[in-house]
Order: structure tokens, then sequence, then C-alpha cells
DNA sequence: GAAATAGTGTCTATGAGACAGTATATA
DNA sequence: TATATACTGTCTCATAGACACTATTTC
């Protein structure tokens, strides 16, 4: 059977980016500047470029430094979506991925022009299908959340336990027992003292033992 | 930017099916009958029919029914593979989907000529990065068999707590507790009594209680 | 009644939440 | 010294595993 028998399904890639701003879990959205939706607000995206992306990551990693000069993230595959509506050109495909923007670099991506912090919840009636991109992404993270050290890829490299707790309490939307999140949180043995202290940036009272997180280390597999 | 500048990538789907034989995890392979790899085994696949499928799922489930026969399976996106290398046709993104055969559709599969029931961890050596597809589906089976009511999926529809309690044993590897199990699985809520017994197929004693899932359950979204 | 599987009850160890208490810095 | 946050220790309750025990069928 001939490959280009039938017409061909277009593929894409949206990046769904996801940080934390005044306490509350935000996704970085763009002003759309093509059609369709020019003007717009949605998530940042793009078609694969045969030359020079090795895989949709790639892609997923190249839009996001070209469209919102975000480097250097954690990136992950969420989850492909496709069908004949969900973009007015035709059937098509997108494979999404969200990443996680550390606190330190937002401020440099809010420089940028067109580009906008908004709260998850906030973030509906966006073109295509990027609602249900959203909140799978959203999903995914609480899920993921319970259990790994992916929280952590929203702080700073350096960070306090207090700071890693109320970040986790932010991801997951729900209180956490600060003393077993101490325990839970060594016995999980992904995070290293950083010999010195620290201050919270707020007019704080005692500092804190500085942590990161080991380097190399990641519960989950990194395949795209 | 016109959508068509650049050359574009293949999308296509790949189905991973699986299922139980003779107390292990299997997977369906089918010898190939088109270049390339013609006459190897390798996973059941085919590209997106503009007109017909309305998703990649969609598209997986045509492909199960009409290369294999399988109707009304369980059918769960995993992960998109894409890159230049994975096929020598050039740059493609395969959609993988995993499903789960129960016991009974097995051997109306195996009628038809071309199919194959392999063992997991024998599936080794596959075209394409099928490999990496088989390794990933039990990964992501094994991950969710262990809070899921996904290996119930595994089993005709109606089955014994023993019965059951055998197939997550068969799915996650490891021996599991038989009086902790069925305290875990009727607190689940997600399976209900059938009035009426039932015998073990074999030279049984006792016959025991059947059991069939809650109709409509499920603890996860089946967004493709 | 023997055998084999189905199903139940109870003890114990582990782990998380609640919460009180101690420690160390700033102002 | 007052205060705010950092950090620790202990009690209790819930849950899972271990395992012994009972139940019901076939042969």
């Amino acid at each position: 059977m001939d490959k280009h028998e039938f017409e061909r399904a277009d593929l894409m890639v949206d990046v769904i980016p996801l940080t934390i701003m005044e306490d509350r879990l935000c996704v970085v959205l763009a002003d759309r500047v093509s059609e369709p939706y020019a003007g717009r607000r949605a998530l940042i995206g793009g078609y694969v470029h045969i030359p020079d992306d090795r895989s949709c990551g790639d892609t997923a990693r190249r839009v996001l430094e070209q469209k919102a000069g975000m480097r250097d993230v954690y990136v992950e595959q969420l989850s492909t979506f496709s069908g004949p509506d969900r973009d007015p050109r035709g059937w098509t495909a997108s494979v999404a991925y969200y990443c996680l923007i550390p606190l330190t670099s937002i401020e440099d991506v809010l420089i940028r022009p067109g580009l906008h912090v908004v709260p998850v919840g906030e973030a509906t009636g966006l073109p295509f299908d990027h609602d249900t991109m959203v909140a799978a992404a959203v999903s995914r993270v609480r899920g993921k959340g319970a259990y790994s050290d992916l929280p952590a890829r929203l702080l700073p490299q350096e960070f306090s336990l207090g700071e890693l707790h109320r970040t986790y309490e932010i991801v997951l939307g729900e209180r956490i027992d600060e003393s077993s999140f101490r325990r839970k949180i060594v016995e999980r043995d992904f995070l290293e003292q950083i010999d010195g202290l620290m201050k919270t940036v707020e007019g704080a009272k005692r500092p804190s033992q500085a942590y990161r997180l080991r380097p190399g280390f990641s519960i989950f597999d990194r395949r795209f």
C-alpha cells in the first residue's frame, strides 16, 4: 500500500508551560501572531521541522526557546490529541508536552511581550482543544506530584524544605502535614543538603537549610 | 507561515495488544505483509484514514479489527514515538496504544493465520522501535495495575476473586497476599457480585462466587 | 472422609497525620 | 526578650501482610 494513497494528517506539537506565581499554579499563554485565532491567547506550539528536530520532544524544546525564550526546563510528553475538528485547518494530531518553569526563570520570561502567566483555573475558553490540554496537564502533574520529585522542578535549583512543602501544597491543592512531609521527602532520597544556610526572602526569622535535587535523579523515564 | 513550507512528518498508529496465556503476560504480534520488514513479526499498525477515523484512537480500534479481528477491547493511549530513524521510510511519528484482550477472545484471535501470542519477555528483536513500545506498555500496565481495575480487563466478563487475584499476580509479576487482596478489591468497589455460582475450569473443588466489573466503572479517564 | 480451593478473623509491623515541644535566627 | 519560622519527637490510627482458621464442594 502506498503511504500517500490517502490524504495525510498534519502533525504538530503544543506545549503547556506550568509555573507557580503568587502561590498559584499557572500556565504560560502566548498571543497568537498568525491565523487561525490570530490575536487570541493560546498554548505555544508549532510544526515539526523535519531537518532539525530529532523527535517531537525536540520540537517542544525548540518552540519553547524560540517563542518564549525558555531553556533547560523539565519537559515531559503528556498525550497526543487528534481529530478532524480540533483545528480549522483540517485533520491534525498534536503531541502535547507539559513543562515546569522554575520561579527564577519566570521574570526573564515575562520581559517578552505577548506572554501571559495565568492561573490554571482561569485559563479557559482557549482556542483549539487547549482547554482540554491544560486540564490534562494539571491532572497529570497532580497525579504524579503525590509521589514524585516533580514539584521540585518548579523551584529554583536551591530551595528550603519549607519552600518545597509549600510548592507541594500548591500543586496538589491540599494541606500536607509538615512533619510527615519532611520524613517522606528525606526518605525518598532525591534531595541533597547544601552546606551553608539560606534566608527566606520576606521578613523572615530563622534561616533554613538549603537543598537541591540530587544531580541526575528522576523517578521517571524521560522517554518522549 | 504556510503549513506545508517544510517536508512533512508521517503520522501512524501502532497497537500493543496484551493478554494472558498459560499464566504469562503476552503480546500479540503479526507477520508483516508489506515492506519494510515484510515477513517479520511486529506490532499491528497503520496509517490514519482521514475520511474515516475521528481520532488516532479510532485508527487503533480500526486496525485492531481489520488486521486481528479484535473488537470491543479496552484501548488506551500509551505514548507517541517519533524521529527520523525509527522507520526506514523517513521521519515518522507513531501514536502507540495498548489494549487488553480478555482470555475468552484469544482463541478466536488465534484462528487467524499470521498472528502470534508471545510472552512479553520473549518479544525482543522486533523491527522499528517496537521493542521500546512493548516495554513501555508493560511498564505502564504494571504501574497502573497496582491501584486500578485494569487487570480485570484481561479476564472474561465473569470471573472469581481467585482468578482476579492470579491475574494481578501475573500482571504485576509478584506475589500478593490473598486476604488483603480480597479486602482491598471489595473496598475499591468496582466489582459487583453475580447471584449464582461458578466452577473453576480445572478439576476444581469448591465453586467460587462470580463477579463482574461494575458497568461503566473505570478509575481512568478514557480520553484518547 | 480426604482433598482442594474459597473465604474469614486476628495479630503485628509499618507509615502517615496530629500536635506538642525545642531550636535559632531577626528585630 | 518577643516573635516567627525551622525543625524534632511522640502518640495514635489506619492499612497491609502474615498466617491460622473455617467453609463448601468434588471424588
